[in-house]
DNA sequence: GGGTGTGAACTAGTTCACAGCT
DNA sequence: AGCTGTGAACTAGTTCACACCC
């Protein structure tokens, strides 16, 4: 999951949207865009909650943060919602933003179709290799890391992607944030340190299977999906890492103690 | 941002560590094993959730849902709380995993290092594309959709990740579990639909983006960083799509309608 | 009838602050 | 003295349930 930062730090103001929905309205968006483009002309609650994957009360009580936007007795005018929520989240808007780090990751981000259809234009794809510069990635010729600064003043881009690996990411964002960007996301598995007023999101790909994996544990046992071979092998801990461990809670059994698995 | 589904649906269970906990986990085992390579033997709290990015009670109170693995007046033993963490994480044990789309963000994950150092083993790659099989990606070759049932229960691969095109992207999705997988993480910008007892975890590139925009547009007129040229055009509102809107909220003017911009 | 909009009740998550162990 | 572990206080987010309007 990525984490924003810096929003009105506990204030309890009352006109500010609270940042769930405001994660919340881009899947609204989705699933709006795709009914408009079935031309359905409007939506209950309840349809477009199950659309988006929501449930519908969530949904009222967001779109109620952005004012009332629906009819009683009919539902929401998908055109209308479209415009209102785009406008919200700022995308009626141009955003030129620039990708650091053509790698794999990044060239699937600069080929990937679903920037552009929501006002973010890839100004400029930067790489630090030289044999990189000039080859074209997505029909964008990639410049040099060399050019940053000028780039980033010259198309006055605010969003900068970082797609570099972990050790280059915090060099790379310190030069965006000098050059004038406010808004980055991160796709580096590194902890980046912003001043203030900067806004990081980060995207750890590797973070996501591990939730998974935990689940995907405690459903072992319960439900023994097909035959079961493979799925759960706990191995041995790894002996060589757990040598030095001072010996805590001493009323429990040496290596097992298992978590609870909670047997139903 | 990703959405786990269907975990104790609201229970007042005593064991059974936080969602949100969970989700840090990745995080401080990231911290710790870079602490660990660099041969640290103990961390604070206060030191470790500056590494990781949180502050330091949240950590702590995280860990305490784990059991009680520090020293008071000392700090956690490195080595030991990397072993824990992963234990509970269940990235003590192996997890085969198959990687359904193997366009340029398929490719990508397939080529992604942090997998294979967690524990998570690409099993196999599978691609619709005839012309793809047989194709190395990442040192392994693609196979076709065909051989998804027999790849998966042969290697009883329990864990599929997505990265088709959004229209195959629940096709993809049900054969998969029906073949046995019960942990899915969607790349695909579709909501999935799973029978009770399947995880989804979905990441939305263009999610992420739209919420930096979304605070982004709130900065403009604040802070004038360098030019403020190009940043903010606000872009006259697309008439050709606001046609039907219901004449809602009368008191308030007949387009702007800007909503609170909180100038600070 | 049907479906929105929203206070009120509830649940989850965060932060505080300090007792208690080393 | 220093730092963990954790109740208690607080804040954010979700769900309920129903008044209200079309």
């Amino acid at each position: 999951m990525a984490t924003g930062r810096n929003h009105r730090p506990a204030t309890s103001r009352s006109r500010g949207i609270p940042e769930a929905t405001v994660a919340r309205l881009p899947l609204y968006l989705r699933a709006l865009t795709a009914l408009s483009e079935r031309s359905v002309p409007t939506v209950s609650s309840e349809e477009l909650a199950a659309a988006a994957g929501v449930n519908s009360a969530k949904l009222r009580k967001d779109f109620s943060y952005l004012g009332s936007y629906g009819t009683r007795g009919v539902g929401y005018d998908v055109e209308y919602l479209v415009y209102q929520i785009s406008r919200e989240l700022g995308l009626t808007q141009d955003w030129p933003v620039v990708i650091v780090g053509i790698g794999n990751l990044g060239a699937a981000l600069a080929n990937y179709g679903g920037f552009a259809s929501r006002g973010f234009r890839v100004a400029a794809l930067i790489d630090a290799d030289p044999s990189l510069a000039g080859k074209p990635v997505a029909g964008i010729a990639v410049q040099h890391t060399d050019e940053l600064e000028t780039i980033i003043s010259e198309n006055g881009v605010s969003i900068g992607v970082i797609a570099t690996p972990a050790g280059a990411a915090q060099q790379v964002c310190d030069r965006l944030v000098a050059a004038g960007i406010t808004s980055i996301l991160n796709f580096a598995p590194t902890v980046l340190s912003v001043p203030e007023g900067v806004d990081v999101r980060k995207v750890d790909l590797s973070i996501e299977l591990q939730i998974l994996a935990f689940h995907e544990q405690r459903k072992a046992g319960e439900e023994p999906h097909g035959e079961d071979e493979g799925a759960a092998h706990p191995v041995a801990p790894p002996a060589a890492t757990v040598t030095k461990r001072p010996a805590k809670r001493p009323e429990s059994g040496p290596d097992g103690d298992v978590p609870a698995v909670m047997p139903a």
